[in-house]
DNA sequence: TTGCTCCTCACGTCACGTGAGGTGGC
DNA sequence: TTGCTCCTCACGTCACGTGAGGTGGC
């Protein structure tokens, strides 16, 4: 009246190549066999293999249930705790999962932080084309990657200054001069804009964050990877730049390395 | 202003080798490189490995990520629902496997049905030996893997006698029988009482589950299982088994083979 | 006799991990 | 110069899956 590992398996819900795995690990005895050299189990060997399963399906390396199943009472209550508490953070991962993944059919949430999907969000709203969008995005992105801890902080600092009225339109008026030829005088006169509006900020002292010694790094990083690419994106805004470096006093310069960051 | 791999990795949270991986499965666009052949990562790298390693982490196996990543808007979302459906399914196993372990530190409810659980707290309450309680258990194990249809009923029937104060003395003597000589004369005094008993109860009309036709087979299975279990178990109880079925007329021996199965 | 179960090798699979041996960047 | 990162093979790992070729039980 014993069971062979066909019921074994069925009844405890596990493969038969699975049983003898765990014969082949030592994990569960070599039971006796009967005269067809058919292995034959006992009440002990469906007790032992529901627990080794138990174990094994709450994702206990079958190497750590090998130790347990022989380990002392005090040990093996230890372990359950342990592994319970693991059990716990497991279902926490997979419910922020399914999170994300609502996240990753909604948009920008999954691959940015939420101050900077914010803000592309004003952009379209402001109706920012969605090439511009996306220029914009793939800078935040790199520059997230680049270095996470100066992200959030710009990130605010530009969603404030799109507060400002003509920052607003000189942001829809460098989305227009995009697919401008790069000879276009339009160009030059939106750099002077672009300079006067600087000047006026400054001098308002309502610039954007100022560098301090300790941020000056990740200040040039951002000024750098975000100019170098608007100019790569567009010709136009290539031209832009130029002009804008050309035209201005070293003083005016700096704000407006500040608003084609802030671009 | 393009990443290393090891910047990629580092702000997706993957490994070095996981991205090298995902090209080689063309899950990755493989990039462009440096001149020092080093592979060169732009924003759109980021976004694809998210969504790779979202996708991944839900438990999608790259095949099938493969597939989904260059599927159209319509087919994606709907894989997306039945990735959440899997996630949510596979929370609530992770749940359930939680409530396990914490069954498998109390006892027997992992490996048994509930009624007979109870049955055994009931012995054990009784002051049944935890060695009876052991074979007797053991022989339940056996039956709910070779007929998992008839334990809840028969456990339940068992349940049902142990009301009957003249059951439970009986089932103790029984205990205290297991260890004696199997000459001991006093196993005879007990074969007569169990077989009395078995008589009482049968005119009394409460016999145990009677044999329907179609439930010959589980009854006889019954018999035969919980025997062979406790004759194994014992000389004396093998002994007691011989001499209940030596003794006792045809219309008796029903009586025996049932107080041998309720045992 | 047919179909199902069992047996033992032994290679395959999936998603990477882990050196091995060498070069480039700061 | 030192330590870190990058490169390409290529074999290893974990928990089994999957035939291959053969025998036993109903």
């Amino acid at each position: 009246m014993l069971l062979t590992i066909g019921q074994l398996a069925r009844h405890c819900g596990v493969s038969v190549r699975a049983i003898r795995h765990y014969h082949q690990r030592g994990l569960l005895a070599e039971p006796a066999r009967d005269a067809s050299g058919y292995r034959r189990y006992g009440a002990q060997a469906v007790m032992d293999l529901i627990r080794i399963r138990t174990l094994a399906e709450a994702g206990v390396p079958l190497a750590q249930v090998a130790r347990l199943i022989d380990a002392d009472q005090q040990g093996f209550a230890a372990a359950i705790t342990e592994i319970d508490d693991a059990l716990h953070r497991q279902i926490s991962d997979l419910q922020r999962r399914r999170r994300q993944l609502t996240d990753l059919m909604a948009g920008d949430r999954l691959v940015l932080p939420a101050e900077v999907a914010d803000l592309l969000a004003e952009l379209r709203e402001l109706g920012v084309s969605d090439w511009s969008v996306g220029v914009e995005r793939d800078g935040w992105i790199l520059l997230a990657a680049l270095s996470p801890d100066v992200v959030q902080a710009w990130a605010a600092e530009k969603l404030a200054a799109l507060r400002d009225t003509e920052f607003r339109r000189l942001y829809l008026a460098c989305d227009e001069a995009r697919s401008l030829d790069p000879a276009d005088p339009r160009l030059a006169e939106l750099a002077a804009w672009m300079a006067r509006w600087a000047a006026d900020r400054r001098s308002a002292g309502v610039g954007g964050p100022q560098p301090v010694p300790d941020d000056t790094a990740g200040v040039s990083l951002v000024e750098t990877l975000m100019t170098a690419q608007f100019a790569e994106a567009s010709p136009a805004w290539r031209r832009l730049g130029e002009l804008s470096r050309a035209g201005l006093t070293p003083a005016a310069r700096v704000g407006l390395s500040d608003i084609q960051t802030q671009r």
